[in-house]
DNA sequence: AATGAATGAGCTTTCATTCAT
DNA sequence: CATGAATGAAAGCTCATTCAT
């Protein structure tokens, strides 16, 4: 059920071939199965095939890790967000551009990690959190940008970023039920998404 | 900022003034504040006033208490959701009062309580999943019941499963963002999250 | 050569037969005999006979031992020193009395206690360096209150705090090569040191 | 405070300017600074402008380096011993510049070496300290022949070894006080330890 | 029930040392 | 000789749990 070794797991674009990008792989396999707090160093180190003591030649601490992941996964969504608004310019043809991309961040490749971003944000250290706050304002203000235009010309009504709060938490909470390989395709849940919000 | 003994906090309805029911509201003010994995049995203990061999006593584990704040959650906001629909016979009225009730839950007094129940889900063991992933479905019915009586009468499009599945993660997701005594009140919230899925 | 359990150690009167009191006297034992870095908390727990685990419920870390063991001892040594001017009431009878009291004190059973005083000094972290550096300064002021009433009288030239420095370092140094059951006893040592600094 | 690379800190007579000795250089001042403990390889290699790697290209161990700088430290002042003694050929005059040379050893330039020899005796592995041991026994001989020759001639009461001890007690305990940038010389330093011991 | 000292397995992290390049 | 990633044993410390009182 739960791999064992890194080579049985699928590669995650956010991170590279290298030392560090197998460890960050790994990391964010392990940690969205098995939840940060149960996931040992040891045994993360095992996972992707290296000694405990060679994790901390890459990353000065667990926490750091987590950190890591957390990182690389919204810079790399940050740019996925950014070709999704380039690829339309219609600001409703852009929202459904976002709101795919956004399914795509948590159901495609990069869900572990995304799912890690979810529910391990409290297992961060505060100055960690303050750190990715920053990035994750980036992220939203992309959102609320084209939310703001779809105000101006009347598609929305209510406040910008009470609307992308629930929205975001209907996408988000996807990492709990959806699965690529089940009844619907990623395009139709996108099109389900889509109505529900714009009717 | 944070709490250093239960004197300090609200008491949440579903837990009893016993020991048992003081220990419990602590855990789910601890769980929620700091992580389930980052507390401690001897912090917990400290913080309601007991020995931290004292807790072995009502609890068989760290666990068991977890596990207990989830039970007594579960079974109380199932209790509140039959008042929902209840206090309504038009199907609409009472997706309404749905709504409501959930909002209720993750915003008002047992609003801690909640956010263990989805954040430390995976902190559970397995065994204890099971358990209550049983009474996780009765309540899922009762929000299902209703919303296929919506599909019937042409209000809904979408598959129940999904559509419910959105809804609920645009209510969970709440708990990240949502201060009561912010600028909008609960009964707007609900208006806006009603309007945005029923148009 | 080395002892391998505290039942085969002489006790010290600083530390009483407590839990805390044995802990600190094997920690006294093992870190002169091994040096504070060469002594593992795993080897001391056994040493005294308990799990590893259980030294943290006395003190809260390595450092905190270490520091204890100062902390008492410094104590337990100026009590000491006070009974030494007290036993005399010319400055000259108790200068005799002080280099008696501080030659017991590490030649005797507080010897390897001492021994940790002087060697492990800059094994302990600063912050509590300073919190013994006032004690040792009580502990010093006794000293330099007799020699300076000898000043007064012409019985030693030089400035007081040159004249206990050299003195002391000349005490101090006796922990590396006076054997108690050697050739002379603590009295003729008294005698030998008194008379080399005093003609 | 603290030095962070070699080029900010004088030199030493026994240490010449080559890669091994500038190592050994590194290490008798972040030894004395720090503790052997404290001080990592990592440390020491970064303070001398190398990797760690490169350090046992020179030393095949840590405890290696620490007994080559002890080694040095001796030969070095050992040979500082023997001038001071030629300096003077009356056993009187030869005492004074004995007193005088090691004065010099522990609070001049080798001082931070002539610490670590006395600090981190026990650091050192057994085999070492009895390679050691036999230098630093031709090192006191050379002080008890001139003691020897004071008794004969009536100068001195005791037993050259206890006051060959205590005397060395009194200089080595400078190296913990004695700032050759404070109130007193050197010379007067000197005089003051040859009166108080010669009366 | 309550206590709190003791347990002991297991955690994260350190660091001297090695070795292929 | 120099590098620096990798090693792996061992360190200090944590903490849920037990149990005699």
């Amino acid at each position: 059920m739960i791999a064992t070794s890194i080579t049985e797991i699928e590669p995650i674009a956010c991170f590279d071939d290298s030392a560090r990008g197998r460890l960050l792989l790994g990391a964010a396999y392990l940690f969205h199965k098995q939840g940060y707090a149960k996931t040992t160093v040891r045994e993360l180190a095992n996972f992707i095939g290296i000694q405990s003591g060679s994790l901390f030649h890459h990353f000065k601490s667990k926490d750091d890790i987590l950190a890591n992941v957390m990182h690389e996964t919204i810079i790399y969504n940050h740019a996925r967000l950014l070709d999704a608004i380039n690829q339309g310019n219609h600001p409703e043809q852009q929202l459904k551009n976002l709101i795919k991309a956004e399914l795509v961040s948590i159901t495609g490749d990069t869900g572990s990690a995304m799912a890690v971003l979810v529910y391990e944000w409290f297992a961060l250290s505060k100055e960690r959190q303050d750190e990715l706050l920053k990035l994750r304002n980036d992220y939203e203000n992309i959102w609320l940008n084209v939310i703001e235009e779809l105000k101006v010309l009347g598609k929305i009504q209510h406040d910008a970023f009470i609307w992308r709060r629930l929205l975001g938490g209907a996408i988000a909470w996807t990492v709990t039920w959806y699965r690529p390989d089940g009844k619907i395709s990623l395009d139709e849940l996108t099109e389900i998404v889509w109505e529900m919000v714009m009717q």
